[in-house]
DNA sequence: CGAATCCTTGAACACCTTCAACAGGGGTGG
DNA sequence: CCACCCCTGTTGAAGGTGTTCAAGGATTCG
């Protein structure tokens, strides 16, 4: 389940690990801080119990107290949906925060569940925000990661509103394994804690489409797959199928969508 | 072009507005702050010549100075596309703001152009961050934006993600509806300052499906459609066909979707 | 008035979904 | 240990929704 380099990364002991001892540091809040903040910091985050697959973080509607980090492990957040189904939100890897959205309700607006066993930081957001107030740049670095998630989540936008299901699901490939590759991890070997269910549902076709979509890939020397496990076999390929779609629609010159 | 109730809002003239005299104020930054401190955020605020029709507030890449609250008017944000085409990302209404995305790069990943007159406050973002530091308040209002934000893309992205044609557009007209409301314009009464493939284009679709879908609505009488003119006849239809997909899709009992 | 653009409508086709059946693991109990 | 079952994942065939292509109507602006 775990290949080689994440064994400098994961560490299930719940001891009590600094900031600064992390290997993922560099990627949730500290960025740009002085060390004798950091400490500051590093004093009012705790360390939960990891999460088993399956078990919750927090509930959707929920009272917004902290942010999480995900140290280790995967969570996907999700809203329930009128028709007792659930919408799938955002998969979430280690160094990614969760909870940025309950801000200005002071409720969780999704639910987070976790994928496979799971570590995570808990920030508790009174005590940040009273922080980031004696540090400008915390606050500082505060909005930037917030300014990050609108970001992400504009480019999923772009890509969700178009696009044919070939294109999703490589544009997903494509963005784990530049996450994976940004923490450590393998840009090529990934391990998806998700089922491909969940895929489906985070990218809006039936799981029949995203079972397809794996055998063509692999068909096509794209990939290689076997159960969770995928090697990204032709990376620049990948990228092409997700940015233009390989086969058709990338001559859509007529399509205009101008006002001007 | 403006109905009634616009009169005690809209202000052309480039005069020197203060925030606590705009009938907008409630919907921008400055809601739970003090007077006092209000006033010190209207001396930072500039008003800005209003932008034409067609005119671009930024560009893309263009570097990040300030964030922007729409006074009038409405603005579209997009990207350019790899194949010489543009993505719509989002409408900005009156009272609602720009430039979020741009603070983690200190870039603009989306370009801002006027889909009609419109005129705007500027926030220089230095300044304001400087006041965040002095004004608790204001910081914490800065970051319940955000997560307004995030959370605001997150449900877009649940609309997007699944969902037919048919209910894209009555959740954009129930969107647009709502959000005219909160600012006191008529909520049956829109004027859709986009064109027909702005709202295709932001859609993830073909300007042919949206006109066919307009036909649809008004023959089954939940709208009156006149050229840009639309009138809500049937607003709880229009939210069920939103919510659940009138015709078919309201039973897909067996959509399981979970890893548990 | 004429040109350009935006919007609408129709018919054929493609992609994805739906429905159905089956294969392959992983766990439990006999 | 193997039979059995449940669940996830895969594959096939039919059908529907939205796209593509094509043409015509409406509106705006010079």
């Amino acid at each position: 389940m775990e290949d080689g380099n994440t064994s400098k990364i994961i560490n299930l002991n719940p001891v009590k690990l600094a900031c600064s001892d992390c290997g993922l540091y560099q990627l949730c809040l500290p960025v740009g801080i002085e060390p004798s903040e950091l400490e500051q910091l590093d004093r009012i985050i705790k360390r939960r119990r990891p999460l088993r697959r399956g078990e919750h973080l927090f509930q959707v509607s929920a009272p917004f107290r902290s942010i999480y980090a995900v140290h280790s492990g995967s969570i996907k957040t999700y809203v329930p949906t009128e028709d007792g189904n659930e919408q799938i939100t955002g998969f979430h890897l280690p160094g990614e925060l969760l909870g940025l959205d309950a801000i200005s309700t002071r409720r969780h607006p999704c639910a987070a569940k976790a994928l496979e066993t799971t570590s995570l930081c808990e920030i508790p957001y009174e005590k940040l925000t009273e922080l980031a107030n004696v540090i400008p740049s915390l606050q500082n670095q505060l909005l930037r990661i917030m300014s990050q998630e609108i970001l992400h989540d504009h480019s999923l936008l772009t890509l969700l509103g178009k696009r044919s299901a070939e294109e999703r699901l490589a544009a997903l490939l494509v963005s784990l394994s530049e996450r994976y590759r940004q923490r450590g991890f393998s840009p090529t070997e990934l391990t998806l804690s998700m089922s491909r269910n969940d895929i489906a549902n985070y990218l809006g076709m039936v799981v029949e489409t995203v079972s397809r979509l794996f055998t063509r890939f692999q068909e096509e020397g794209i990939l290689h797959v076997d159960r969770k496990q995928v090697r990204i076999i032709a990376p620049d390929l990948l990228n092409t199928v997700a940015c233009s779609g390989q086969s058709l629609r990338s001559e859509m010159t007529a399509r205009e969508g101008t006002t001007t």
